[in-house]
DNA sequence: CTCAGCGGGAGGTCCCCTCAC
DNA sequence: GTGAGGGGACCTCCCGCTGAG
C-alpha cells in the first residue's frame, strides 16, 4: 500500500474538481472555498460559519414570507421551530442593532491583513539606525546581518521570537475590538501558531537565520499581506462573480433591462487572439456609443474562454 | 416593542441583502443559499453539508500541495492534524472508491423530484376507471369528486393519507439506495413531515377536501416537481455562475485565450431596449463570423443590467 | 394548530496533553 | 518536526416527548 509512488499515484490536481460528479451549485461552492481559503487565508471554521450565516439569512427570508410562522419555516427547511426562533433572533439583531454575523467580511482575515501596519507602528525603524535592536551583537555583525536581508524592506525593525509572539497577541486583540464582548475569544496556542504559520507561509514575514543569533529573529518583508501575486485578480474575480450573480437574479425575476447571453462556438486557433481583441474593441465602442451621463446606471459583465467538458 | 405594525416594520425584502455589510464572497454564498434552499427545496442541513464538503476538498487540495503533510495543512487552516486526517480519508474514499460526499448533487433533492414518477408507477390510473379507489363512496359521488379536480392530471390515482405516507417512506428508501449503508438514515417523523410540506407547498401534490371523505385524500397534479415557474431559469442561472467562475479561474491563472470584460456606463432610458438588442445581434454575428467547426472550444458568458450601489 | 418547554444522542469544532519515529 | 494517540469543553443538528393557549 504505502510505496514510494504514493505521492505520484495520488497526484490529484485542481482539475479533479471538474471531474467530480458535482452540480453547478457544488462547483460554485468549491471555487469559493478554494479561493477564500487558499488564497484569501480564511480559516476552515470561518468558511463554515459564513456558509451557515448565508443559510440562516435564507431561513429568515422565508420566515418573513410565511408571515413570521416558525413552524412552517421549520418544515420547509427541515429545521426545528426552536432553532428557527434562535436564527431569526440572530438575524434581526444583526439587521436592527448592527451586530455582526459571522461572515468572511474582508477578503482576508483582519489578523493577517493588519499585521504589517501594526508592526510598523509598534516597532518603527528610522533611516540610519540599525534594524536589529539587540545588544548581543557587535556593530559589524549587525551590518553583516542587515546586508543579508531582502531589499525594499518596510520601515520596521526586526523582532525576536518573543516580540513576534507579543505582536501576534496584540494583533489578535486588535482584530476583536469590533466584536461584541461575548464573542471575543482569548488567543489560543493553536490559533497563534496558525497565524504565525500563515504569515511565514505567505512570505509577509521571513525568519532570519544566522549562527550569530541565539534565538530566531523575524523580518517584515512587505507593507501588505499578499500570499501570492494573484491576490488582486482573485479579489476582482469574486467581485465579478457576485455582480454576475446579482445581474442574473434580475434576469430570473424577469426584470426589464436585463439580458443574459451565452454563446457556444469553436474558433480556429490562429484567429483566437484577433477575435478576442475585436470583441473587446466592439464592446467598448458599443458602450461609448450609448453612454449618456446621468442616464440609467448599467453594468456589463463578461467572460470568454476555453469551454470544457462534453 | 411588539405592536401591530411589527410585520410592516420588519418587512425586510431580499434587497436587504445588498444593504448588508457583506463582502463579495458573502454575497455569492447568500445568493447560492437563497436559490438552492428557497427555489431548489434543499434542506438547511444539506446546504451546510455541501459547504463543508467544498471546504474539505479545499483542505485536501492543500494537503497534496504540502506533500501530504497533515500538520502543515492543519496550521494553514487552523484545523487539528487529527481532523485533517479524517477529512483526507473522506475525500480520498470519494475520489477513489466513488463514495458520495454530501453535496447538493441535483438541483432539487431526489426525494422531491422522484415523487411524481414513483406515484405513477406505484398507483397508476387507467383511462375509463375512477381515480378514487375507495369503496366508501357511490359511483355518483366519485364522479362528483373527480369533476372538482384540476385538469390535465398525470396518470395516477388519488391516495388517502395512509397511502400517501407509505409512498413517502418508499420515496425515502429509494433516495438512499445510492448511499453506503452506514450513511443511510431511517425516515424520521420530522423528515417525513418536511417532505410532505414541501410537496404540498410547491403544489406538486394537492389535498382533496370534501365532506364526503372521512380522511384526507391527495392528488398528484404534475409529472415534475416544480416549486415555481422560475425553476428552469434558476437552474440556468446557477450553471451560468459556475461556468463564469470557471472562466475567471483561468483568467486569474493568466491562461491564454481568456478574456474578462467589465463595462460600466449610463444609458438613456429610451435607448435601452435598442442598445441591448444591438448588443445581442452584434455578439451573435461576431461568434458566427469566427466560428469554425472542429476549432478550439470556446464559450462566452455575459450579463448586462441595472447597476446598483454608489 | 401554534407555540412552548424539556429530554437525549451524535458529530463537529475547538482546546490541551503525551509519546514514538 | 511529524504522526498518532489520549483527554475534555462546547455547540449544533437531529430525534423524540409533553403541555399551554
Amino acid at each position: 500500500m504505502a510505496s514510494l509512488s504514493d505521492s505520484a499515484s495520488a497526484n490529484h490536481s485542481p482539475d479533479d474538481i471538474e471531474a467530480l460528479p458535482a452540480s453547478a451549485a457544488d462547483q460554485v461552492l468549491l471555487y469559493l472555498a478554494l479561493n477564500t481559503m487558499k488564497v484569501g487565508g480564511h480559516r476552515y471554521g470561518a468558511f463554515l460559519d459564513a456558509a451557515a450565516t448565508a443559510a440562516k439569512f435564507s431561513i429568515y427570508s422565508t420566515y418573513l414570507e410565511q408571515g413570521r410562522n416558525l413552524r412552517k419555516t421549520g418544515f420547509l427547511y427541515h429545521v426545528e421551530p426552536k432553532r428557527v426562533r434562535v436564527i431569526v433572533k440572530e438575524v434581526e439583531a444583526a439587521l436592527e442593532e448592527g451586530k455582526a454575523l459571522k461572515t468572511l467580511a474582508s477578503q482576508e482575515p483582519y489578523y493577517l491583513v493588519g499585521l504589517p501596519h501594526l508592526w510598523q507602528e509598534q516597532y518603527p525603524w528610522k533611516q540610519g539606525t540599525s534594524r536589529i535592536d539587540w545588544n548581543g551583537l557587535l556593530a559589524s555583525e549587525k551590518e553583516e546581518l542587515e546586508a543579508s536581508l531582502p531589499d525594499n524592506l518596510p520601515q520596521a525593525r526586526l523582532l525576536n521570537a518573543f516580540e513576534f509572539d507579543e505582536l501576534i497577541v496584540l494583533l489578535h486583540t486588535q482584530s476583536q475590538i469590533d466584536l461584541p464582548s461575548e464573542r471575543r475569544i482569548s488567543l489560543s496556542d493553536a490559533m497563534s501558531e496558525h497565524i504565525k504559520f500563515r504569515l511565514l507561509h505567505s512570505g509577509t514575514v521571513m525568519p532570519v537565520e544566522s549562527p550569530l543569533l541565539k534565538i530566531p529573529f523575524y523580518v517584515l518583508t512587505r507593507t501588505t499581506y499578499a500570499p501570492r501575486g494573484e491576490r488582486e485578480r482573485v479579489f476582482a474575480m469574486i467581485q465579478d462573480v457576485a455582480r454576475f450573480f446579482q445581474l442574473l437574479q434580475d434576469w430570473v425575476a424577469e426584470k426589464p433591462g436585463v439580458m443574459r447571453i451565452l454563446e457556444v462556438f469553436d474558433i480556429a486557433p490562429a484567429d483566437k487572439d484577433a477575435a478576442l481583441k475585436e470583441l473587446d474593441v466592439m464592446l467598448k465602442s458599443w458602450a461609448d456609443k450609448y453612454h449618456k451621463d446621468g442616464g440609467f446606471n448599467m453594468i456589463l459583465q463578461m467572460a470568454v474562454g476555453n469551454r470544457r467538458g462534453e
